[in-house]
DNA sequence: CGGCGATACGTC
DNA sequence: GACGTATCGCCG
Protein backbone atom coordinates (compact mmCIF):
# COMPACT_ATOMS: atom_id res chain seq x y z
CA UNK A 1 0.00 0.00 0.00
CA UNK A 2 2.87 2.57 1.03
CA UNK A 3 4.73 1.42 -2.33
CA UNK A 4 1.61 2.62 -4.09
CA UNK A 5 0.82 6.09 -2.52
CA UNK A 6 5.03 6.65 -3.08
CA UNK A 7 4.72 5.97 -7.09
CA UNK A 8 1.67 8.19 -7.00
CA UNK A 9 3.27 11.09 -5.22
CA UNK A 10 5.84 10.58 -7.63
CA UNK A 11 3.62 11.47 -10.63
CA UNK A 12 1.90 13.77 -9.35
CA UNK A 13 5.14 15.48 -8.82
CA UNK A 14 6.16 14.62 -12.21
CA UNK A 15 3.11 16.21 -14.02
CA UNK A 16 3.43 19.50 -12.06
CA UNK A 17 7.08 19.83 -12.57
CA UNK A 18 6.49 19.35 -16.43
CA UNK A 19 3.89 21.66 -16.69
CA UNK A 20 5.41 24.72 -14.79
CA UNK A 21 8.70 24.27 -17.21
CA UNK A 22 6.45 24.68 -20.10
CA UNK A 23 6.92 28.28 -20.27
CA UNK A 24 10.34 28.16 -20.37
CA UNK A 25 10.74 25.02 -22.60
CA UNK A 26 9.00 27.05 -25.22
CA UNK A 27 10.94 29.64 -25.60
CA UNK A 28 13.60 27.60 -25.53
CA UNK A 29 12.43 25.76 -28.67
CA UNK A 30 11.76 29.38 -30.31
CA UNK A 31 15.54 30.32 -29.84
CA UNK A 32 16.98 26.78 -31.01
CA UNK A 33 14.33 27.53 -34.44
CA UNK A 34 16.20 30.96 -34.87
CA UNK A 35 19.05 29.75 -34.85
CA UNK A 36 18.59 26.84 -37.21
CA UNK A 37 16.56 28.64 -39.38
CA UNK A 38 19.80 31.49 -41.23
CA UNK A 39 21.06 28.46 -43.53
CA UNK A 40 17.27 27.85 -44.80
CA UNK A 41 18.84 26.70 -48.01
CA UNK A 42 18.36 22.97 -47.65
CA UNK A 43 17.12 20.78 -50.07
CA UNK A 44 13.47 19.31 -49.37
CA UNK A 45 14.54 15.84 -49.74
CA UNK A 46 16.83 16.15 -47.06
CA UNK A 47 17.15 12.92 -44.58
CA UNK A 48 14.99 13.71 -42.18
CA UNK A 49 17.13 13.60 -39.16
CA UNK A 50 19.13 16.76 -40.45
CA UNK A 51 15.82 19.05 -41.20
CA UNK A 52 15.12 21.48 -38.92
CA UNK A 53 11.83 20.27 -37.82
CA UNK A 54 12.61 17.03 -36.90
CA UNK A 55 15.81 18.24 -34.55
CA UNK A 56 13.90 20.27 -33.04
CA UNK A 57 11.51 17.13 -32.13
CA UNK A 58 14.41 15.56 -30.92
CA UNK A 59 15.92 18.63 -29.28
CA UNK A 60 15.80 16.71 -25.23
CA UNK A 61 16.88 13.70 -27.66
CA UNK A 62 14.31 10.57 -28.38
CA UNK A 63 13.49 7.88 -26.57
CA UNK A 64 15.52 4.58 -26.32
CA UNK A 65 14.32 1.24 -26.63
CA UNK A 66 17.65 -0.62 -25.28
CA UNK A 67 17.34 -2.80 -28.18
CA UNK A 68 20.76 -2.21 -29.30
CA UNK A 69 22.88 -4.85 -30.27
CA UNK A 70 25.35 -5.42 -27.78
CA UNK A 71 28.13 -7.54 -27.80
CA UNK A 72 29.66 -10.28 -25.61
CA UNK A 73 32.87 -12.67 -26.18
CA UNK A 74 31.34 -15.59 -27.93
CA UNK A 75 27.75 -14.21 -27.70
CA UNK A 76 25.67 -11.14 -29.92
CA UNK A 77 22.29 -10.01 -28.33
CA UNK A 78 19.66 -7.70 -28.59
CA UNK A 79 17.88 -7.26 -25.32
CA UNK A 80 13.83 -6.44 -24.48
CA UNK A 81 13.46 -4.10 -21.89
CA UNK A 82 10.07 -4.64 -21.75
CA UNK A 83 10.29 -8.42 -21.03
CA UNK A 84 13.14 -8.18 -19.21
CA UNK A 85 14.50 -10.91 -21.69
CA UNK A 86 16.59 -11.56 -25.22
CA UNK A 87 15.01 -10.68 -28.40
CA UNK A 88 17.29 -13.00 -29.66
CA UNK A 89 20.93 -14.06 -28.96
CA UNK A 90 23.31 -15.23 -32.29
CA UNK A 91 26.39 -17.72 -31.98
CA UNK A 92 29.29 -18.90 -34.14
CA UNK A 93 29.83 -22.50 -33.10
CA UNK A 94 32.90 -24.27 -34.70
CA UNK A 95 34.68 -27.72 -33.62
CA UNK A 96 37.69 -25.90 -31.92
CA UNK A 97 35.27 -23.33 -30.14
CA UNK A 98 33.57 -26.36 -28.69
CA UNK A 99 36.99 -27.89 -27.41
CA UNK A 100 37.79 -26.67 -23.44
CA UNK A 101 37.88 -27.22 -20.02
CA UNK A 102 35.61 -24.09 -18.83
CA UNK A 103 33.07 -25.50 -16.19
CA UNK A 104 29.60 -24.38 -15.61
CA UNK A 105 30.20 -25.27 -12.09
CA UNK A 106 32.04 -21.93 -11.35
CA UNK A 107 29.37 -19.79 -13.44
CA UNK A 108 26.31 -18.32 -11.65
CA UNK A 109 23.51 -16.41 -12.88
CA UNK A 110 23.14 -12.89 -12.69
CA UNK A 111 22.06 -9.49 -13.63
CA UNK A 112 24.33 -8.20 -16.20
CA UNK A 113 26.46 -5.58 -15.48
CA UNK A 114 25.46 -3.49 -18.52
CA UNK A 115 21.85 -3.62 -18.41
CA UNK A 116 20.42 -0.56 -16.28
CA UNK A 117 18.88 -1.74 -13.14
CA UNK A 118 15.21 -0.78 -13.88
CA UNK A 119 15.60 -3.08 -16.96
CA UNK A 120 17.41 -5.79 -16.09
CA UNK A 121 15.92 -9.28 -14.54
CA UNK A 122 16.71 -10.60 -11.21
CA UNK A 123 17.55 -14.02 -10.25
CA UNK A 124 14.42 -13.45 -7.17
CA UNK A 125 12.13 -13.16 -10.17
CA UNK A 126 12.70 -16.76 -11.31
CA UNK A 127 13.59 -18.40 -8.18
CA UNK A 128 10.18 -20.19 -6.75
CA UNK A 129 8.28 -19.05 -9.86
CA UNK A 130 8.06 -22.34 -11.66
CA UNK A 131 10.28 -21.78 -14.29
CA UNK A 132 13.90 -22.55 -14.58
CA UNK A 133 16.66 -19.95 -16.05
CA UNK A 134 16.91 -20.75 -20.22
CA UNK A 135 20.00 -20.41 -21.44
CA UNK A 136 19.66 -18.80 -24.95
CA UNK A 137 23.30 -19.12 -25.85
CA UNK A 138 24.51 -22.50 -24.33
CA UNK A 139 27.01 -22.51 -21.87
CA UNK A 140 28.31 -25.16 -23.24
CA UNK A 141 29.26 -24.19 -26.08
CA UNK A 142 31.39 -21.89 -24.38
CA UNK A 143 34.15 -24.50 -23.16
CA UNK A 144 36.76 -22.88 -24.57
CA UNK A 145 36.55 -19.59 -22.11
CA UNK A 146 35.58 -19.39 -18.82
CA UNK A 147 34.75 -15.12 -19.45
CA UNK A 148 32.73 -16.34 -22.24
CA UNK A 149 31.27 -18.87 -20.23
CA UNK A 150 30.66 -16.63 -17.69
CA UNK A 151 28.41 -14.27 -19.52
CA UNK A 152 25.94 -16.62 -21.02
CA UNK A 153 25.40 -16.81 -17.36
CA UNK A 154 24.09 -13.06 -17.56
CA UNK A 155 20.17 -12.85 -17.13
CA UNK A 156 19.96 -10.28 -20.73
CA UNK A 157 20.99 -14.39 -22.01
CA UNK A 158 18.19 -15.74 -20.24
CA UNK A 159 14.19 -16.37 -20.51
CA UNK A 160 12.22 -18.37 -18.30
CA UNK A 161 11.75 -21.66 -19.54
CA UNK A 162 9.62 -25.31 -18.46
CA UNK A 163 12.43 -27.15 -16.48
CA UNK A 164 11.22 -30.83 -18.39
CA UNK A 165 11.88 -28.67 -21.97
CA UNK A 166 15.26 -27.14 -20.75
CA UNK A 167 16.65 -30.25 -19.72
CA UNK A 168 15.16 -32.31 -22.25
CA UNK A 169 14.31 -31.43 -25.60
CA UNK A 170 16.16 -28.26 -26.26
CA UNK A 171 18.91 -29.41 -24.53
CA UNK A 172 18.87 -32.22 -27.24
CA UNK A 173 18.39 -29.34 -29.75
CA UNK A 174 21.22 -27.67 -28.35
CA UNK A 175 23.56 -30.61 -28.63
CA UNK A 176 22.22 -31.40 -32.14
CA UNK A 177 23.91 -28.07 -32.94
CA UNK A 178 26.90 -28.67 -31.51
CA UNK A 179 26.98 -31.89 -33.26
CA UNK A 180 26.61 -30.01 -36.75
CA UNK A 181 30.22 -28.71 -36.40
CA UNK A 182 31.27 -32.04 -36.99
CA UNK A 183 30.06 -32.10 -40.50
CA UNK A 184 30.29 -28.25 -41.16
CA UNK A 185 32.73 -26.49 -40.30
CA UNK A 186 30.89 -22.76 -39.45
CA UNK A 187 27.84 -23.15 -37.42
CA UNK A 188 25.62 -19.66 -36.49
CA UNK A 189 22.61 -19.97 -34.38
CA UNK A 190 19.92 -17.76 -33.37
CA UNK A 191 17.77 -18.40 -30.41
CA UNK A 192 15.05 -16.73 -28.04
CA UNK A 193 11.41 -16.32 -27.01
CA UNK A 194 8.06 -16.05 -28.61
CA UNK A 195 4.48 -15.16 -27.66
CA UNK A 196 2.45 -16.55 -30.14
CA UNK A 197 -1.37 -15.68 -30.35
CA UNK A 198 -3.78 -18.44 -29.35
CA UNK A 199 -6.83 -18.61 -31.01
CA UNK A 200 -10.04 -18.35 -27.74
CA UNK A 201 -13.32 -20.57 -27.73
CA UNK A 202 -14.85 -16.98 -29.22
CA UNK A 203 -12.57 -17.22 -32.03
CA UNK A 204 -10.75 -13.99 -31.03
CA UNK A 205 -6.96 -14.23 -31.41
CA UNK A 206 -5.19 -13.27 -28.31
CA UNK A 207 -1.52 -12.57 -27.03
CA UNK A 208 -1.56 -14.02 -23.07
CA UNK A 209 1.71 -14.76 -21.42
CA UNK A 210 2.54 -15.28 -17.83
CA UNK A 211 4.94 -12.81 -15.82
CA UNK A 212 7.16 -13.36 -12.96
CA UNK A 213 8.77 -11.78 -10.09
CA UNK A 214 8.83 -8.43 -9.27
CA UNK A 215 10.01 -7.43 -12.61
CA UNK A 216 7.50 -8.99 -14.39
CA UNK A 217 9.82 -10.96 -16.56
CA UNK A 218 8.21 -12.28 -19.48
CA UNK A 219 7.35 -16.60 -20.30
CA UNK A 220 7.60 -17.42 -23.51
CA UNK A 221 4.87 -19.87 -25.17
CA UNK A 222 7.40 -20.77 -27.31
CA UNK A 223 11.20 -20.60 -28.36
CA UNK A 224 12.96 -20.35 -31.50
CA UNK A 225 16.08 -21.37 -33.14
CA UNK A 226 17.17 -20.78 -36.22
CA UNK A 227 20.12 -22.70 -37.75
CA UNK A 228 22.67 -21.62 -40.55
CA UNK A 229 25.59 -23.69 -41.13
CA UNK A 230 28.03 -23.72 -44.02
CA UNK A 231 30.94 -26.68 -45.11
CA UNK A 232 33.33 -24.33 -45.59
CA UNK A 233 34.31 -20.62 -46.80
CA UNK A 234 33.98 -21.74 -50.39
CA UNK A 235 30.30 -23.59 -50.17
CA UNK A 236 27.86 -22.28 -52.20
CA UNK A 237 25.13 -23.44 -50.37
CA UNK A 238 24.27 -23.14 -47.16
CA UNK A 239 22.31 -25.19 -44.99
CA UNK A 240 18.96 -23.43 -42.80
CA UNK A 241 16.72 -24.62 -40.31
CA UNK A 242 14.26 -22.90 -38.52
CA UNK A 243 12.59 -24.70 -35.39
CA UNK A 244 9.66 -23.02 -33.08
CA UNK A 245 9.17 -25.30 -29.85
CA UNK A 246 6.57 -25.03 -27.37
CA UNK A 247 7.81 -23.68 -23.85
CA UNK A 248 6.36 -26.79 -22.72
CA UNK A 249 7.34 -30.37 -22.16
CA UNK A 250 8.54 -32.49 -25.05
CA UNK A 251 9.32 -36.00 -24.96
CA UNK A 252 10.81 -38.58 -26.59
CA UNK A 253 8.28 -39.43 -28.81
CA UNK A 254 8.25 -35.89 -31.10
CA UNK A 255 11.11 -35.47 -33.62
CA UNK A 256 12.64 -31.71 -34.00
CA UNK A 257 11.28 -32.17 -37.59
CA UNK A 258 7.69 -31.76 -36.33
CA UNK A 259 8.86 -28.02 -35.14
CA UNK A 260 9.85 -26.78 -38.12
CA UNK A 261 8.58 -23.98 -40.06
CA UNK A 262 9.75 -21.83 -42.85
CA UNK A 263 12.38 -18.87 -42.14
CA UNK A 264 9.62 -16.28 -43.33
CA UNK A 265 6.97 -17.64 -41.19
CA UNK A 266 9.19 -17.53 -38.12
CA UNK A 267 10.18 -13.72 -39.29
CA UNK A 268 6.69 -12.59 -39.66
CA UNK A 269 6.16 -14.54 -36.23
CA UNK A 270 9.17 -12.99 -34.37
CA UNK A 271 9.58 -9.61 -36.46
CA UNK A 272 13.04 -10.06 -37.34
CA UNK A 273 14.76 -10.71 -40.37
CA UNK A 274 17.43 -13.23 -39.61
CA UNK A 275 21.03 -13.24 -41.64
CA UNK A 276 20.16 -9.98 -43.54
CA UNK A 277 23.82 -10.25 -45.47
CA UNK A 278 23.73 -13.60 -47.06
CA UNK A 279 24.26 -13.08 -51.02
CA UNK A 280 20.92 -13.89 -52.39
CA UNK A 281 23.15 -15.91 -54.96
CA UNK A 282 23.67 -18.26 -52.64
CA UNK A 283 21.69 -21.63 -52.76
CA UNK A 284 19.75 -22.19 -49.09
CA UNK A 285 19.23 -25.79 -48.63
CA UNK A 286 16.63 -27.38 -46.07
CA UNK A 287 19.04 -28.62 -42.63
CA UNK A 288 16.91 -31.30 -42.27
CA UNK A 289 17.45 -32.53 -45.71
CA UNK A 290 21.01 -32.02 -45.93
CA UNK A 291 21.53 -33.48 -42.52
CA UNK A 292 19.36 -35.67 -40.50
CA UNK A 293 18.06 -32.88 -37.79
CA UNK A 294 17.87 -36.23 -35.81
CA UNK A 295 18.33 -35.53 -32.03
CA UNK A 296 19.28 -38.00 -29.50
CA UNK A 297 16.81 -40.16 -28.33
CA UNK A 298 15.90 -41.77 -24.80
CA UNK A 299 18.69 -44.73 -24.94
CA UNK A 300 21.29 -42.10 -26.47
CA UNK A 301 20.64 -39.27 -24.25
CA UNK A 302 20.67 -41.93 -21.31
CA UNK A 303 23.86 -43.20 -22.21
CA UNK A 304 25.05 -39.42 -22.73
CA UNK A 305 23.48 -38.67 -18.86
CA UNK A 306 25.47 -41.55 -17.32
CA UNK A 307 28.81 -41.14 -18.62
CA UNK A 308 28.84 -37.15 -17.30
CA UNK A 309 27.47 -38.64 -13.99
CA UNK A 310 30.21 -41.43 -14.16
CA UNK A 311 32.68 -38.35 -14.80
CA UNK A 312 31.83 -36.71 -11.85
CA UNK A 313 32.21 -39.49 -9.48
CA UNK A 314 33.54 -38.68 -5.90
CA UNK A 315 32.86 -42.02 -4.77
CA UNK A 316 33.04 -45.74 -6.03
CA UNK A 317 29.24 -45.77 -4.57
CA UNK A 318 28.17 -43.37 -6.83
CA UNK A 319 29.73 -44.88 -9.86
CA UNK A 320 28.23 -48.24 -9.16
CA UNK A 321 24.62 -46.32 -8.19
CA UNK A 322 24.61 -44.82 -11.90
CA UNK A 323 25.75 -48.11 -13.59
CA UNK A 324 23.35 -50.32 -11.83
CA UNK A 325 20.51 -47.33 -12.79
CA UNK A 326 21.84 -48.13 -16.33
CA UNK A 327 21.12 -51.59 -16.10
CA UNK A 328 17.74 -50.91 -14.57
CA UNK A 329 16.71 -49.43 -17.12
CA UNK A 330 17.40 -52.01 -19.65
CA UNK A 331 20.72 -50.12 -21.30
CA UNK A 332 23.99 -51.84 -22.28
CA UNK A 333 26.90 -49.17 -21.86
CA UNK A 334 28.54 -48.67 -24.85
CA UNK A 335 32.34 -48.86 -25.84
CA UNK A 336 32.90 -45.17 -25.00
CA UNK A 337 31.24 -45.47 -21.17
CA UNK A 338 32.69 -48.69 -20.03
CA UNK A 339 35.63 -47.25 -21.11
CA UNK A 340 35.47 -44.52 -19.48
CA UNK A 341 33.64 -46.45 -16.43
CA UNK A 342 37.11 -48.62 -15.67
CA UNK A 343 39.35 -45.34 -15.72
CA UNK A 344 36.83 -43.71 -13.30
CA UNK A 345 36.78 -46.84 -11.21
CA UNK A 346 40.42 -46.82 -11.08
CA UNK A 347 40.97 -43.32 -10.49
CA UNK A 348 38.84 -43.16 -7.10
CA UNK A 349 40.04 -47.06 -6.04
CA UNK A 350 43.46 -45.43 -5.79
CA UNK A 351 41.90 -42.32 -3.61
CA UNK A 352 39.71 -44.58 -1.38
CA UNK A 353 42.70 -47.14 -0.76
CA UNK A 354 45.41 -45.68 1.12
CA UNK A 355 43.52 -45.50 4.54
CA UNK A 356 41.46 -48.40 3.77
CA UNK A 357 38.30 -46.54 5.22
CA UNK A 358 36.56 -43.55 3.18
CA UNK A 359 35.18 -40.56 4.52
CA UNK A 360 31.51 -40.40 5.30
C1' DC B 1 24.47 -31.57 -20.89
C1' DG B 2 20.53 -28.85 -18.55
C1' DG B 3 18.92 -27.26 -13.99
C1' DC B 4 17.70 -26.93 -8.52
C1' DG B 5 18.29 -26.04 -3.38
C1' DA B 6 20.90 -26.53 1.24
C1' DT B 7 24.74 -25.14 3.55
C1' DA B 8 28.67 -22.39 5.01
C1' DC B 9 31.20 -18.35 4.85
C1' DG B 10 32.46 -13.51 4.57
C1' DT B 11 30.75 -8.81 4.42
C1' DC B 12 28.46 -4.42 5.71
C1' DG C 1 19.86 -10.00 9.83
C1' DA C 2 20.36 -9.31 4.73
C1' DC C 3 23.04 -10.22 1.04
C1' DG C 4 26.57 -11.95 -2.34
C1' DT C 5 29.54 -15.86 -3.15
C1' DA C 6 31.33 -20.67 -3.19
C1' DT C 7 30.77 -25.61 -2.59
C1' DC C 8 28.24 -29.58 -2.51
C1' DG C 9 24.70 -33.07 -3.51
C1' DC C 10 20.51 -33.84 -5.90
C1' DC C 11 17.48 -34.63 -10.24
C1' DG C 12 16.03 -35.02 -15.58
Amino acid sequence: MSSKLKSLKFLGGFVCGAVVSTGSCVAGIQLYLQRNQEPSDRPADADPKESPAQQVIGHYGLPLTGAETRYYTNHTLSYDQVNRTPRWVAEHLSNTKLRGQADRKHCRFKPDPTIAEAFTAHNNDYLGSGWSRGHMAPAGDNKASTQSMAETFYLSNIVPQNYENNAGFWNRLEMYCRDLTKKFEDVWVVSGPLVLPEVGENGKKTVSYQVIGKGNVAVPTHLFKVILARKGPSSDTLALGAFVVPNQPIGFDHSLMEYQVSLSDLERMSGLSFFPKVDPAMTLGNLCELDSCHLMDFKEFTLYLTGRKVGSSRSLEKLEKFMAELKEMGIPPDDYLLKLYQQKKDELAQKERPDGKMEK
